[in-house]
DNA sequence: GCGTGTGAAGTTATTCACAGCG
DNA sequence: CGCTGTGAATAACTTCACACGC
């Protein structure tokens, strides 16, 4: 609480960044999954008209409590006016600042499948500050087609195009197979993250991120909850249950 | 997650006795999402031709603590073998069985993009239990085609044909603005979990259960971590430090 | 009044450390 | 021995409750 060191009741949201936090203070993981949430939610606020938000408000339209809300942006910093709830344009510019989203990234994708076309396509990337300027593929038969106006390029030239024209993040929409080593390309050409949509672990070197996405394993965890809500369901009303299939 | 399994505030009035059941116990969220992973990297081992692994061997190609492992594993029953590790494919059986894959889940797919052709050309669902019965897309352009031999159906064949077919799971693949109308229509229908993949929070009635995926959600949680390791090794350029982040 | 920011309390998840068994 | 299962200790996260500014 005595931390009132620099006791400035004036903010000034669009040039100064929130130094609030404790520099010493690592980044809690769990906070920044909500951060793109409450993003999605403020963008689509905004664009309805609505000039400001409570955080009661923003957490019931995403299943959280208020608190969390406020718990979560307080973290990185003082972006709410008591009373007045917080201004969606100011949070917005706020969250991509943290988020790193308010700068551009050069994205390429590696792997021109259906995912890989799927990935090319998607307009939300753009708009949130992701460019993807590069697609490549072993298939020398998909070389040279375009999606989402991207030109599909042999992986041979995955090194040279990578650095050319500055690519930092790397999608990987590969078999399993060559998924490790179209990483391990790609990282020594100079992408520092990857987003990986392959079904294998893959290992990094330190300073290299990597986020995984794999979508049999987003089934079984809906698999899993359902499974579990169901048997709940049976649970609840049932005292002695004859007919309940043995586990064992 | 906006929405997962919501647990009932139930008082739990027994609890002294060990009751050597595993059922009965609350769902551990977090624990649930690796338990995809070990199944993942297990069936990887097996096929290698290797028969049994450890704890230490499963975490260290995850990136997780030996220790993690078996709290994970031990929560639902008794898996492993002193002195010799777990036998794979027990183990891999026993994950299926709690994840609920052990039997098939018969799926629907809405929304024939990009996305939905990549869905319904992905191999990893029917391995690990999952079959897809449907597709829907309301573009009668595309009504006809097949896609992974799955036919396009008009949406206004939604209700009827997930009736017919036991649809129990739904993939939604469609414009964010059609996604919660879609949701109402399969539920309706019978569907009792949904994987989401429209950039939108779905509002779902209790009972029915929901895992979210969005890609441009995915990339700023990416984009959050490059910059946040890079921010960390500009910081600290003269220490050593051994632990960077770890993979995944 | 409404609504934020935040210590304190409460809850959940992870790591430690070691008993026990093949 | 090696390796699991598990209580105890630790850390992370969430909710509560309330002071304070608008």
């Amino acid at each position: 609480m005595p931390n009132e060191t620099e006791h400035d009741p004036h903010d000034d949201p669009a040039k100064a960044l929130p130094a609030k936090a404790d520099e010493g203070k690592l980044p809690p993981k769990a906070v920044v999954s909500r951060l793109s949430l409450y993003l999605r939610e403020l963008l689509r606020i905004e664009h309805s008209g609505q000039q400001t938000v409570s955080s009661s408000q923003l957490g019931k339209l995403l299943g959280f409590t208020d608190a969390q809300v406020r718990k979560d942006l307080a973290y990185f910093g003082q972006f709410g006016h008591p009373g007045v709830g917080y201004r969606c344009e100011e949070l917005v510019a706020a969250i991509r600042k943290i988020l790193g989203t308010d700068r551009e990234w050069v994205v390429a994708i590696v792997g021109v499948g259906n995912l890989g076309r799927a990935l090319l396509g998607y307009k939300g990337f753009r708009s949130q500050g992701f460019r993807v300027a590069a697609a490549f593929d072993s298939d020398s038969s998909k070389v040279g087609m375009s999606f989402g106006g991207v030109a599909v390029e042999p992986t041979t030239a995955l090194e040279t195009t990578i650095r050319d024209r500055g690519v930092t993040l790397g999608l990987i929409a590969t078999s399993p197979e060559s998924a490790q080593e179209i990483a391990d390309r790609m990282i020594a050409a100079g992408v520092v993250g990857i987003l990986n949509f392959a079904p294998v672990t893959l290992s990094l070197p330190p300073g290299v991120s990597l986020v995984g996405v794999d979508l049999a394993t987003e089934l079984e965890q809906l698999s899993f909850a359902v499974a579990n809500t169901q048997a709940a369901a049976a649970r609840e009303d049932s005292a002695e249950d004859p007919l309940t299939s043995g586990p064992e």
